[in-house]
RNA sequence: CGGGGUGUAGCGUAGCCCGGUUAUCGCGCCGCGUUUGGGACGCGGAGGUCGCAAGUUCGAAUCUUGCCACCCCGACCA
């Protein structure tokens, strides 16, 4: 176990936050619930949002900017939508400072009072919905499919590094179509991305389903989910895709003149994913020596450590090495800090999760080989160095797919079937997981289910298979099971 | 926002109940030397508004009050 980290066994949420903290990803700052990104966690996400920028991008989308702040009144025009964030926004109420008359240093200038309080945004439907009214009139103004890479700010009360803090970094899309299927496909499709970023960038299997009633976005008709699934078995939302049907045309008022020279309204969507990914990220595979990174997604693949420290003989080697991994594309950092010895910097590297180490030392000069160690396994084996251009990129493809593999297994083996209340309450207290029952559909049930096992409906799967079934709470007849789990 | 806990150097801590010289120790940091294939060692050195603010006192890290932050458990939520 690497120095400084709680066990996982031992408790979970010390790891967690352990792993952050010694990984260098991010650390508590003097604002309360903020928190700050530190160069490798920011450096995760970055290469978290150059994929999905791509993605994004391959499918159409153009990213835009849009306010931080949004004036009041634009919050109540969308009754659901101001009862859902109304309790953790924060408000802008002044302009100005200015020194106290009694000395007791700057002060909020009174008379700057604002005569319109400005929210910063804890989402951007409603300034972005007030801007499209003025940008679509026609039927051939849509679909308008536009993307923002923001901050956002929820006054969360409880916070964790990267999972729930006041201050997070997304993007959100919003889209405008001319048609209810359209907008419906618009908000499916983004699940699929979502889903497909998980999966093959992230090494992280997810759930995809539509949200319960009480579940769903402040101001949807329906929300897609994709749900990770943590170690300790609670689940993770990942992203949400929201089908918004005409709920914000209507309270913008944003029409356009189809082929007809009719007036109609404007069909909606919004989806976003934030830096609580690098949580579910760092909760899918890392361990008790530290950050696990999956290749695609690590901002150094590989690291290079001379054994037993840098030499000119070394250093000439390395040089070569290196230059033939980045002309393949592949991200090196050479460790030639002469102050630290070797086990110590395998052991930092460990923590920091880079996928593959090499270590070099005038033995394996001499053969023309070097050690290669991989992360996820701890494996280590010695390679030709004429061979590295081959074998690096193989093996980081090999390291992706055992963590996805490790990550579905884990999934599998914590994916359980439940048919009685007894069995349901049995499997959340002694195992966690994904538990799929029966619900008999209506919010009381799983309010109650809530309250006696603080377990919720993650989802109702994709493509659920249509099974006769009775609700393990209340007995009612039910025609499928949905996903319940504990969840962050 | 409720209940419990914690806050002493970059990190981890002793001291606090029972107030009293110059605030303890380890890691890390700086210098020199010896080392070096899985978290080296010796010697020397630097580093502190004891979370912040008031109060009690001749005297406060220690007692009182308020505030702030973090951790754990609830309620709320991405």
């Amino acid at each position: 176990m690497a120095k400084g980290v709680t066990a996982r066994s031992e408790n979970y949420s010390q790891w967690y936050v352990d792993i952050v903290k010694k990984a260098g990803l991010a650390e508590h700052s003097a604002v309360r619930g903020c928190m700050v990104i530190k160069p490798y966690g920011f450096g995760i996400w970055e290469r978290m949002k150059e994929e999905l920028d791509r993605m994004f991008k391959e499918t159409g989308h153009v990213n835009a900017y849009f306010p931080l702040f949004i004036p009041k009144s634009f919050f109540s025009k969308e009754a659901d939508h101001v009862d859902g964030f109304a309790k953790e926004c924060a408000v802008v109420t002044h302009y100005r400072l200015k020194n106290d008359e009694n000395g007791r240093g700057i002060i909020v200038d009174p008379e700057a009072r604002l005569e319109e309080e400005l929210i910063v945004r804890p989402t951007s439907e409603t300034i972005i919905w007030n801007t499209y009214r003025d940008w679509i009139k026609s039927y051939r103004d849509l679909p308008l499919l536009i993307n923002q890479w923001a901050n956002v700010v929820r006054w969360e009360m409880r916070t964790r590094l990267f999972l729930r803090t006041a201050e997070f970094l997304w993007q959100e899309g919003h889209t405008a179509h001319a048609t209810e299927a359209e907008a419906l496909n618009e908000a499916k499709r983004m699940q699929k991305i979502y889903a497909k970023f998980a999966e093959e960038y992230m090494a992280m299997p997810v759930i995809q389903g539509t949200k319960t009633e009480s579940e769903k976005f402040a101001g949807a008709l329906e929300t897609f989910t994709i749900e990770g699934l943590m170690q300790d078995g609670k689940a993770l939302q990942a992203g949400t895709s929201h089908f918004l049907g005409q709920n914000f045309a209507k309270a913008f008022d944003v029409k356009y003149l189809n082929e007809n020279n009719e007036e109609e309204l404007v069909w909606a969507t919004s989806w976003g994913v934030s830096t609580r990914l690098v949580g579910g990220l760092i909760m899918t595979h890392s361990d008790d020596d530290g950050l696990v990174i999956p290749p695609k997604l690590a901002p150094v693949k590989v690291v290079i450590v001379p054994i037993p420290r840098p030499s000119e003989a070394l250093n000439k080697a390395v040089e070569n090495i290196r230059n033939t991994l980045l002309k393949g594309g592949i991200s090196v950092e050479y460790d030639d800090d002469d102050k630290k010895r070797p086990g110590f910097k395998f052991a930092e590297h460990e923590l920091r999760g880079i996928p593959i180490r090499i270590g070099i030392g005038p033995r394996d000069l001499e053969k023309n080989q070097v050690e290669v160690a991989r992360r996820d396994t701890k494996e280590k084996t010695y390679v030709p160095i004429d061979n590295l251009h081959e074998f690096i990129p193989q093996l980081l493809e090999d390291i992706q797919a055992n963590l996805l593999a490790k990550a579905k297994a884990f999934q599998a083996e914590n994916t359980r079937y439940a048919d009685t209340f007894e069995e349901f309450k049995n499997i959340l207290k002694t195992k966690g997981g994904f538990v799929y029952a029966h619900w008999d559909g209506t919010p009381e049930t799983e309010e109650e289910i809530k309250k006696r096992t603080k377990a919720t409906i993650r989802c109702i799967p994709l493509d659920n298979p249509l099974e006769e079934g009775k609700c393990i709470f209340s007995g009612k007849p039910s025609t499928q099971r949905v996903v319940f789990a504990k969840a962050y």
